[in-house]
DNA sequence: GCGACAG
DNA sequence: ATCTTGTCGC
């Protein structure tokens, strides 16, 4: 199905549907490969630059780099991230010659008016364990953690059900949003996320899927699979 | 009607 | 998200 066709009541309606597949139980198993997963474009412009970068854990080492470009019409809503950024996603996760146990996307899981953010999206698409880590909050309720690094606090809904958490990964920074995707909780998810921060307020797999594909779009870095 | 609002 | 210089604080 072409996302861009889509309209804002229609995607809604994917959204309800995808839900029901969403799953959210400890994620048992060893990391041996993390990713991250981001996406870059010019303002006003319909090209998309995806990628997604494999690193080894807990080293957090960059194994190498997925990288595609895809147009996109679909445009930015709040609450519809996923309909802009998991086709062009979805290329690269294909490209990519081995898939990580757990993969990081820029954006929230369920911590989504339906519980269906990007990273709960791809994660059902995919079939594969997810997180999502975000720089703001889009939806939710939550208490400000303290201002000493790994000092954190849950994010609820207006019913009290915890849906992520809100996370000092530095101190004095602002804090960042980690919720599940898809096949993994949110206890498991914060610990996995903390333990992937080194020394910037981004955990290294989104962190590294950033540069990566600003890189890609200014011309420094190839299109297709590199090794690092 | 008003405020909030991932990337 | 992207553009973009200087500036404040550890």
């Amino acid at each position: 199905m072409n996302y861009n066709e889509l309209s804002i009541p229609e995607a809604t309606r994917l959204q309800q549907e995808l839900r029901k597949e969403v799953i959210t139980t400890p994620f048992k198993g060893k990391v041996q490969y993390v990713a991250g997963a981001d996406i870059s474009f010019n303002k006003f412009s319909t090209t998309v630059y995806a990628g997604i970068v494999l690193l080894h854990f807990p080293s957090l080492q960059p194994v190498g780099y997925s990288l595609v470009k895809k147009e996109v019409t679909f445009p930015y809503v709040p609450g519809f991230l996923a309909f802009r950024e998991v086709p062009a996603l979805l290329d690269a996760w294909q490209q990519l010659p081995q898939k990580p146990d757990v993969l990081v996307v820029d954006g929230h899981g369920i911590a989504h008016p339906r519980r269906m953010g990007i990273a709960s999206h791809f994660g059902v698409l995919a079939n594969q364990v997810t997180i999502g880590s975000a720089k703001k909050k889009l939806f939710g309720l939550y208490e400000e953690p303290g201002p000493a690094k790994g000092n954190h606090s849950p994010l609820t809904d207006k019913q009290g059900e915890v849906i992520g958490t809100v996370y000092r990964s530095k101190q004095n920074v602002k804090p960042i949003f980690i919720s599940p995707g898809h096949l993994i909780d949110v206890a498991g998810s914060l610990d996995l996320v903390s333990q992937c921060v080194q020394r910037y307020r981004l955990p290294e797999p989104t962190r590294l899927a950033h540069n990566a594909v600003n890189q890609f779009r200014l011309g420094t870095l190839p299109q297709g699979y590199t090794p690092a």
